[in-house]
RNA sequence: UGGCCUGUAGCUCAGGUGGUUAGAGCACACGCCUGAUAAGCGUGAGGUCAGUGGUUCGAGUCCACUCAGGCCAACCA
């Protein structure tokens, strides 16, 4: 420090030259209000048919298609919601701003079972019963329900501000989609894909009816227990004579035994019975088999005194074996060999460590029989699934010697079909023990009554028969290697998407499209009850003729044409000989058939769109969702996939990571954040997170986004501002000094990130990308330097309009590129700058970035002037700190450069300007010693000083020049020369 | 239990094919400015890269396992 005199400015009386700057004007608000603002915007977009306008201008260009995944039309929006369609609205945003016309086609999901369930409800609340009102009135009342939700929702969804054609939007329940639907389906039994299979579903004999998981509840039952023997046939030498011995709470269901399950996991071992009372169920000798853990409760439960284990069994061995069912020759049934199976859901926790497999009484056994659908063939044993027991509870013809007997009454009590087994069991010698056991079991929600799993018959497509006629477009011979195929030629966003599908396509088992309900499209075909023919099928001659019938019905009346009087004679008229033996099928289709098909009824019917897709884009739930009945359907039907891009994200936690919940309280709605910040403060957050994994939203998260927010719009503010003294007047690139070309050079970079960003839907690489540029380039750098020239210097300064045509550029491509991200706070800062009825930002394309802007050179030139100015910067923080310099327009700082590179970038700038110092001196010569400098290691030390002469009044510089102009002695010559412009002007 | 995935500073994110003291923005602390002012600028302090064990001259980066979390495995969408 020199013994430089404190400057004199502080004594001198100063004039207030404020009103002669070019200070920021604008109305344009600190504070963005958007909870009111947004809704003005939106009516204004409205007003002015901006969706109407955006396809009109976009007519001819190239189309993008976004196809919508359908939201199911029930309830509010929730933050899932909320992220899936701003994600799309950024997408279909950002794409006809790149320069292709983007469609956005909303749409909705309207059939299904949770609807039929809150109209149910509505009728219980008035005390009616869904049974006796006809289907179609209850069908209307569905629709009704579904109507209102997507209205709802609609406006749920515009206040997030999406664009796209609410006026004309799609449901899955419109007339035209169900005709579509239906028809589709047909394309399936055309070509010979479909066929009626069977597979065990929750049934309640007292309603009559199948029930889903979650109309089941689960209440304490008591139930009999038995353990039987099951005789060792064939397989295994060793195990002759004996017998594996299975345990069952479910007695009712032996007669639809087929297997026996076993663990490999487990130890088993051959055992003896050594000693048991007179009259006992299991006799002295007896050979059993059992789960070494569980052989001593089995005997002791069969009241055997003593026994002994002969042998440990290998599971090498229990694959081998073969057994007969313990009523081998009942009435002449029950002659099939069983099969031990290796199951996973075995343990030796309860039971004998064998699992009776009843293949049509329960969702595993059911697997275990699928799984092993292919070695039971080679093995000479059907694998067809016995329809044991009727919608009434009673056992069938299947079950011979106890046809008839009943496992539930109409009234939920336990009927006589376990006394009957078991009966018939310890007649055959079969049984080892009985018990009871009170556990939890599924009842029925409405009438609290237990309910069965039962075999029913079900509508199937196959994923791996060839197809033949009927179906076009691929080379792939099954469903299954079409779909695969397909996955291969899509692109998956994030790539794990595609194996994620593959491995389900690989795995999953033929599709299964029927469901006994009532609120959807059903599966509009006929069954021949003698010879099980279906109607549409390969040897049916009247396919399209029939499919046009129910097209045209479809079309007029919607899907209840199918269940309205008369519906046989109306469809199969003319088309057979015979109407009586032909079955109409009542099931519907599930609702992902439905959804599945959205790609035929929209993409194909309209014309604003095309098929196939660009994007698809929902939850990576959708991989066994949309994503996957949309493939299926397509690839049955057209051969290839509906869409050429799968785009996924992850699910929205809590702030902690944990899973939102009401119970727990911290879920976050996005019509509060909405209330209390805007939609654009939800969309910036959507756009900063990563959202092909899960994110995490909350309180926090949210803050850390309005204050991104607030950093955004006051920059746009202070630009706003600045450019109120702006003429409008280009600058030709070459015209513009270093600082400005620097700038355009690091805006084209940005460019090329945003451009990159949105291309490849990586949303947060454009936030952070424009928000470090509004941050570090333009605020804490260019504006603050610029301040002066833009503030001080005269109308006429190159400078000053150069800076002002520059920010105007910054200003215009920065609006633009946040319009996709935060497009109210876009369209009002558009407006402020182009304002119009007609003006709106969403009508621009993005600006293409001259070549000339780039200049890698000066950027590298630019990059070195700031390492030396940080040294600057931390020198005078110094000083700071010392106290002795507040503003660093106080300082006039010798800089020592003692790198010729270094040196060589600051020739010809006005480095005083750079650093917003008053005066700086630099040099080469070496510094001395104590001078300041950086940790880092560049070679530039900092000798502060301060600033000689006095305090400008208007710049509040501090130069020796400030008193040498006789008008003006307070303010530099620079001002000096403002001053004079501005009375010349006056 | 199986399929797919995640775990880097308080928060949101960067960290090609393994290679110098792990980066950014925000938030935080301290200071400056008071002509972007419920703003702006500067400086600084924050990380055993979930953990353990391996491969390697060398691992946030590769492998295995463990822990934590998410989605899927519904006549739910």
């Amino acid at each position: 420090m020199t013994d430089t005199p404190a400057p004199t400015s502080e004594a001198t009386p100063t004039r207030d030259y404020s009103s002669t700057l070019n200070l920021p004007a604008t109305d344009f608000p600190m504070r963005a209000g958007l909870p009111e603002k947004e809704p003005k915007l939106i009516a204004r977009w409205d007003e002015m048919k901006l969706y109407e306008k955006l396809r009109e201008t976009a007519k001819g260009r190239e189309q993008f298609v976004l196809h919508d995944g359908p939201p199911y039309a029930n309830g509010h929006l929730h933050i899932g919601h909320a992220l899936n369609k701003i994600l799309k609205d950024i997408i279909t945003r950002s794409r006809q701003m790149m320069g292709y016309d983007s469609n956005y086609v909303p749409g909705w999901d309207c059939h299904g079972l949770p609807i039929e369930w809150k109209v149910e409800e509505e009728y219980r609340a008035k005390g009616k019963n869904k049974d006796e009102v006809p289907i179609n009135d209850f069908r209307a009342e569905c629709r009704a329900y579904a109507e209102n939700w997507v209205k709802i929702q609609s406006e749920e969804f515009r206040r997030l501000g999406v664009e796209g054609d609410f006026a004309h939007p799609y449901t899955t329940m419109a007339l035209a989609s169900e005709a579509v639907i239906a028809t589709e389906l047909l394309k399936f039994a055309t070509s010979g894909q479909l066929y009626r299979g069977s597979k065990p579903v929750m049934w309640s004999v007292v309603e009559k009816t199948a029930l889903a998981e979650a109309e089941v509840e689960y209440q304490d039952y008591q139930s009999d227990t038995i353990w039987v023997k099951f005789p060792v046939v064939a397989g295994a030498p060793e195990l002759d004579g004996a017998a594996v011995v299975i345990w069952t709470t479910t007695p009712w269901t032996i007669p639809g035994n087929r297997a026996i399950s076993y663990s490999p996991k487990i130890a088993y071992g051959l055992y003896e019975v050594a000693e048991a009372p007179e009259g006992n169920w299991a006799k002295t000798g007896e050979k059993y088999v059992l789960a070494d853990a569980l052989a001593e409760a089995v005997f002791k439960q069969a009241k055997v005194t003593a026994y002994t284990k002969l042998a440990s069994v290998s599971a090498a061995v229990l694959g081998k074996l073969t057994c007969a069912h313990p009523l081998r020759g009942l009435s002449g049934g029950y002659t099939f060999d069983v099969p031990l199976l290796a199951g996973d859901h075995v343990t030796d926790d309860t039971g004998t460590g064998f699992v009776h497999t009843a293949p049509g009484h329960g969702r595993e056994d059911f697997e275990v029989w699928m799984d092993y659908g292919r070695e039971l063939t080679e093995r000479g044993i059907s694998t067809a699934i016995p329809f044991t027991v009727d919608d009434d509870g009673f056992l069938t013809d299947a079950a011979p010697g106890l046809t008839g007997r009943r496992v539930i009454t109409d009234k939920g009590e336990k009927g006589d079909a376990n006394g009957a087994v078991i009966e018939a069991l310890a007649a055959a010698g079969m049984m080892v023990a009985r018990g009871r056991l009170k556990h939890t079991y599924p009842h029925s929600w409405r009438s609290k009554k237990p309910v069965i799993f039962r075999n029913t018959p079900q509508w199937f497509v196959y994923m791996d028969r060839p197809i033949g006629g009927g179906a076009s477009g691929s080379n792939a011979t099954t469903l299954r290697a079409r779909a695969l195929a397909a996955i291969d030629d899509t692109a998956f966003y994030p790539p794990a998407g595609q194996t994620r599908l593959r491995s389900m396509i690989e795995n999953r088992p033929d599709w299964v499209l029927s469901r006994q309900r009532a609120w959807g499209v059903p599966i509009a075909v006929f069954r021949n009850v003698d010879t099980g023919v279906v109607i549409p099928g390969p040897e049916f001659a009247h396919n399209e003729a029939y499919a046009a019938r129910i097209r045209a019905a479809f079309e007029v009346e919607g899907a209840d044409a199918w269940f309205a009087e008369g519906a046989k004679e109306r469809f199969l008229k003319g088309f057979v000989d015979d109407l009586e033996p032909w079955e109409q099928v009542t099931d519907i289709l599930d609702v992902w058939f439905d959804s599945g098909s959205t790609h035929e009824f929209v993409l194909k019917s309209r014309p604003d769109l095309k098929w196939p897709a660009d994007v698809y884009l929902e939850g990576s739930d959708q991989h066994r969702g949309w994503f996957h009945s949309s493939l299926l359907e397509s690839c049955g039907v057209n051969g290839v996939a509906p869409y050429k891009t799968v785009v996924t994200h992850g699910f929205t936690m809590a702030e902690d990571g944990r899973k939102m919940s009401k119970s727990l309280g911290n879920q976050v709605l996005p019509q509060d954040v909405i209330k209390q910040s805007g939609a654009d403060i939800l969309r910036l957050w959507v756009a900063s997170t990563d959202y092909w994994e899960d994110q995490r939203i909350g309180k926090k998260i949210l803050d850390a986004n309005s204050d991104a927010y607030r950093k955004i719009r006051n920059t746009l503010r202070w630009m706003l501002g600045t450019l109120a003294h702006y003429d409008g007047v280009a600058v030709a690139y070459a015209d513009l000094p270093e600082l400005e070309r620097v700038m355009l050079h690091k805006l084209a970079e940005v460019g090329a990130e945003v451009e990159e960003g949105y291309r490849e839907y990586d949303f947060k690489a454009v936030f952070s990308s424009v928000l470090n540029f509004m941050n570090i380039e333009l605020s804490a750098f260019y504006f603050d330097v610029r301040k002066d020239a833009l503030y001080c210097d005269p109308k006429s300064s190159l400078k000053r309009r150069t800076a002002l045509h520059v920010v105007a550029l910054l200003y215009d491509h920065l609006v633009k590129w946040l319009a996709p991200l935060i497009p109210f706070t876009a369209e009002e800062a558009w407006l402020e700058r182009h304002p119009g009825d007609t003006s709106s930002v969403h009508l621009e394309l993005f600006p293409t970035v001259p070549g000339e802007w780039t200049d890698a050179a000066l950027d590298e030139k630019w990059e070195k002037v700031k390492r030396v100015r940080r040294v600057v910067t931390g020198a005078l923080e110094i000083e700071r700190r010392e106290k002795r310099i507040g503003s660093s327009l106080e300082a006039a700082p010798m800089v020592h450069v003692e790198d010729k590179d270094l040196l060589t970038a600051l020739d010809e700038l006005d480095f005083a300007e750079i650093c917003i110092t008053s005066q700086i001196a630099v040099t080469d010569t070496p510094a001395p010693e104590g001078a300041f400098r950086l940790e880092d290691g560049t070679p530039v030390a900092v000798v502060p000083k301060l600033a000689e002469g006095r305090k400008c009044a208007r710049s509040w510089k501090i130069l020796p020049e400030v008193g040498s102009d006789p008008d003006y002695p307070d303010v530099t010559l620079r001002d000096a020369q403002a001053l004079r412009e501005l009375a010349a002007e006056a």
